[in-house]
DNA sequence: CATGAATGAGGTTTCATTCAT
DNA sequence: TATGAATGAAACCTCATTCAT
């Protein structure tokens, strides 16, 4: 499958009836299974579909080829990341920067740990799938949030530029990818939690006492 | 293709005649020009032979399949890396240790720029062919090389310990991926060798301070 | 191909559709044309799907492998031969023993006779295709409609036992593949049809008056 | 591999130098030896030029093709077998004829219990290699011996005639084929070995009753 | 709307054989 | 003569996608 932009991914129609939702849902979570249980490479529409109960044809009723589907799958988890984010940017306004920080940066972690499997089987198949521009946009996401609340913070003026923002975030990220990867175990996760926390504060200390 | 370990992917014979050198690394060589020019899902077997201007078969003499050629390329690639950080550790034996990190991430971001074309094609191959795995093998490789250096520095005591060099690791080459994913100009990536300095530098201290 | 065992043949998937009926059979029939047209050694997937009028991939629809293809013609003709002699043998309960032995032989003869090409052209991939374990489970089939025709012997008690039926059955197989690699002449298989009933019948006259 | 007649398969040329005798015979060990440790279908002649120790070039030397190769390995187990039986027809000159089917029948079970791995092992390729051809003349040999020995019976006139031969020998041939292929018991083997020789005693007296 | 049979280009891999060294 | 690197035709098989029912 050659790399595509964002827009050749759209699902092929929206679902209105009920049934039909279910029927997407089902594909949806289909999809996820066959690439826990069944690995990248053995992710076929045919698979995914006997698993969904559905035919071949109907998943193609919903999404116009193979890599929609994986592309939408991937999105879901991405907005479930974005969302926890946001949650957790909200929650920090007006408290101090690093205690911004710190929420931020154990939602993320948490939210990344929770859908381990899943994080890992996209990874595997984000490189055909368009990941890289769907990363890009929800770090763009994420920023926003993060931007918005560091406005609010009492203690910083000014605060840190958007460079720095995606410095911390692409470092979390791939920080926490290397650990999922690895099949780290819940200890060292919870060690991660706290040094990720660590790193983000004293590089936002650092960043903005240069900047200014 | 399913992933695999790493032992899986050993070259098939050793080049005895001058010939066959000639010939391995043609193909090696050519591996790379399709991954560049075709990108990784035209890849095939065959277009690599004739790129190499050898037929499939002599591929097949030296390769036991495809991955094992991928996996070769991967592997070329991180000892390149592997063998730049470490002699920028060794230059870097007995200075301070803020300017030990410094030099260790300008030749990481250095020589990952240098063959920024290379690496984006092979974070596409990376889950087919082992990457992870060959990923943590060159971490290793690299903490074991900061470790050393480390030791030698002159005004800090306890050095950090692996966990933290491990998570710098990780931080500061997931913050690389996402720029050479993202084809970031090398405005930026000046811009990010300066930042990456200061994160480590600063998660370093962090770290070190709360270790102790 | 490697040699597997029996049950490593079963059919993809059994038609549910008319259609798929239609091409199940039409690609059975087009493996024994090809066979017979063209020879083992040129038997091959692609041309057993052209033959019958399909593309490849309708082909692995139905038979995971080339084996499974070649094995479920082999099983037909198996089938074929059993039920012929299973039918003879009924016909031959209560006659007196040299009776029964001259229909089943006979029965057998003529079967594989009729079949001749077919047969011919099996006995070249037999080996390949799980053959011996075929022909044993088949000789095993044949063995019980003997036995359980033996009991009605009137003429004579007790009858002969297993082994010496088997001994009877691999040696009168063994005689027609001769004769029919050979590719003797209708002449040559008429007499062949005589002797082996003369065999059959003091082979087992013998044999029963030892065990007694 | 398309079937051929007998006259394709003549080793390239007559080794006459010492050296070149150890080699074919080096070369025509190790073709069994992968036969038996590898199978039919892993046999590649570049396999076999490593197990006898030469190089590819070597073998090709001495075989015009792969065929020629196997065909010779089969032409020397059945040149075996020719002569162990051959010297039991001399051995069993001016007996009584059930002793000379006796003494025949054995030592052809003897030979082929003998080389019982190996036999089973060119089942395998005889298809692909002109082994009906080899087999025919093989049995065209086996039955002039017996043809010979039967003119010195004091006790049988007239003698069977070849028909009656052929047929003898054809199933107690395909007999053992069904032991050996089912991989039967030494035990098997025993009892296999007295009926046999009931077999043919009872069959041809009752062809030469018949014939008279 | 759903089904699932059919498609067929295209991928990976093997291996008998040759021929320059 | 011996070597073994190179050849390349050809085999098997997969799977995203379509479309008649």
């Amino acid at each position: 499958m050659p790399a595509a932009s964002l827009t050749a991914f759209e699902p092929r129609k929206t679902p209105i009836q009920a049934r039909s939702t279910i029927t997407v849902e089902a594909i949806s979570e289909a999809t996820i299974q066959v690439l826990l249980t069944q690995g990248a490479d053995r992710l076929t529409t045919t698979r995914v579909a006997d698993r969904a109960g559905v035919s071949v044809g109907t998943l193609y009723q919903y999404y116009p080829n193979k890599r929609s589907l994986l592309f939408a799958v991937f999105e879901d988890h991405m907005n479930k990341v974005g969302r926890a984010v946001e949650v957790a940017c909200e929650d920090a306004h007006n408290k101090p920067i690093s205690e911004m920080i710190k929420l931020v940066v154990e939602a993320y972690v948490d939210v990344k740990m929770q859908s381990a499997d899943v994080s890992v089987a996209l990874y595997k198949v984000a490189p055909d799938v368009g990941g890289p521009a769907l990363v890009k946009r929800t770090a763009q996401r994420l920023r926003k949030a993060i931007e918005s609340m560091l406005l609010t913070a009492p203690d910083v003026k000014p605060s840190p530029d958007r460079f720095a923002i995606d410095m911390m975030l692409s470092a979390m990220s791939g920080a926490m990818r290397s650990a999922l990867e690895a099949g780290a175990s819940p200890a060292i996760f919870r060690k991660m939690r706290e040094h990720l926390v660590l790193l983000c504060q004293s590089y936002m200390a650092a960043a903005t006492a240069k900047g200014a």
